[in-house]
DNA sequence: CTCATCGTTCCGTTGTATAGAACAATCACT
DNA sequence: AGTGATTGTTCTATACAACGGAACGATGAG
């Protein structure tokens, strides 16, 4: 054996700072101590202190005097606000959201397809004026194989992806997910045909979802939008109603992106 | 001399990381290839393609499978978007500024100043209806020594750190800012007699701005806001209502931060 | 077919990230 | 005041990641 092979780098420093932002935008607190982060991210204190400095150089983070403790930088904020415009979304795609809402006075959201992670993305949320409401933590990452917002979005995937989506074991997290990769695959092809997603409380317990998919210019699934509503207040009959403008709405952000009609089945 | 002193580390990785991001989020454009981002940063090729693997790892790029070049990942997209929330300002400053826009039918921004890089971050804008308008291109750092955007911040902040900025050289923006020393400090002490300040063309030529302070729960700056008036089209006769108007602006969203009730002088 | 250019890989060298222990300052409580 | 447990910070040797120039293979244009 001529060298040890070094094979994986298990170190990762660029890595780890990543993880400390994130974990920082992720906490609800706006300021922390070194030790406090280290405990949590299981970093030890120095290395810990060492990234903070790091960062503090590059304008990320700032340090307050007189306690010693840090947090995010404006320059980092400001990154925040820039980085929007790179959207794969029109920035009109909100007021085709809001208008949706306003037609149906159901609260909507809009979920973003990420490729790597085969996770939907809760980008945006319109709120019906109604008082029962669920909560829907934006900016967070969701199933694809579970609930309308991810159908709508798996359905329309290129066969191969799919295959790949499926042929892994299917969470469950109510108990009227589908687990069963048959019956999902069934379901997905009248979603297909259908061209939009309707489920009850497969994600969220007591949640009805009605999603539909929005495509881009190279007829790619880019996300979809999303009406949800509360179990008690679903009636049946405003079905088509629910559909028709979800799927406009839908339409309308496709057709901004350059998309081309997209024909069901 | 017992020990050669490493003295200052200048390859510093994780900066060149955090300038390849923010040159990114700044670019116009949305995906890059390898070798152009080496040319326009000045890094060698195979640095700036052993940073964007390493970064794609983090999941903060993708790499387009077709062409090799590489765009922002979703998940740093999310991660922006949700530091939204660690602002300086509430959420509802946007409301205050739109109401003030309403009023007197004047572009309006924002303005958020930075401690460590004493200058202040153009964070929000509205416009005016009116067809003649200047560009003001947000989440930009501008200077705080010239403009009533800087000077309405410089004027209140506490006297080491206003001392400490006017013993360095002024730089001139344009024909009109103020570059002596003595002439600015003296124009300082009318903006905090009067609460806000008023500036012709300083930054901006041919644009008459009118800012006032605004201050965080402890009594400090934390930004400003800002009218912006075409020069052709201001008319002195009504400074006293866009005076009254941004003060207003400025002291609704300073209360919402906590403030206490702030007397000139 | 040729040439330019792309992203990528290679590799010896350089110097930074690492983590545990010790340090100094601060605060809460006795 | 005094004590003890915090806090952020500094120090150190060593392991390993970052560095960048040169060479590679694929691609597209002329």
């Amino acid at each position: 054996m001529p060298k040890a092979r070094p094979e994986t780098s298990e170190r990762d420093p660029l890595g780890r700072a990543i993880r400390l932002l994130t974990w920082m935008v992720d906490s609800p607190r706006s300021e922390w101590g070194v030790r406090e982060i280290a405990a949590e991210l299981a970093f030890p204190p120095s290395s810990v202190h060492r990234l903070l400095a790091l960062m503090e150089r590059s304008n990320l983070v700032v340090r307050h005097e007189a306690s010693g403790t840090y947090s995010l930088d404006l320059e980092f904020l400001r990154l925040t606000h820039r980085a929007a415009s790179k959207l794969p979304l029109p920035p009109s795609a909100i007021d085709h959201l809001r208008h949706l809402v306003h037609e149906v006075d159901e609260s909507a959201t809009l979920g973003l397809y990420n490729h790597q992670r085969q996770m939907v993305l809760f980008h945006a949320l319109i709120e019906s004026s109604k008082p029962l409401r669920y909560i829907v933590e934006l900016d967070r990452w969701a199933p694809i194989t579970a609930g309308a917002s991810g159908l709508a979005i798996l359905a329309f995937l290129p066969e191969a992806d799919r295959a790949r989506i499926l042929s892994k074991p299917l969470e469950a997290f109510t108990k009227t997910t589908i687990t069963n990769p048959i019956a999902l695959e069934a379901e997905l092809v009248r979603i297909r045909e259908q061209g939009y997603a309707l489920t009850h409380g497969q994600r969220q317990p007591g949640a009805v979802a009605v999603a539909a998919p929005i495509f881009g210019a190279h007829g790619q699934v880019v996300g979809d939008t999303v009406l949800t509503i509360p179990e008690p207040r679903f009636d049946p009959a405003d079905t088509d109603r629910f559909v028709e403008a979800v799927r406009a709405c839908s339409r309308a952000i496709s057709a901004e992106l350059g998309a081309v009609e997209h024909s069901p089945a």
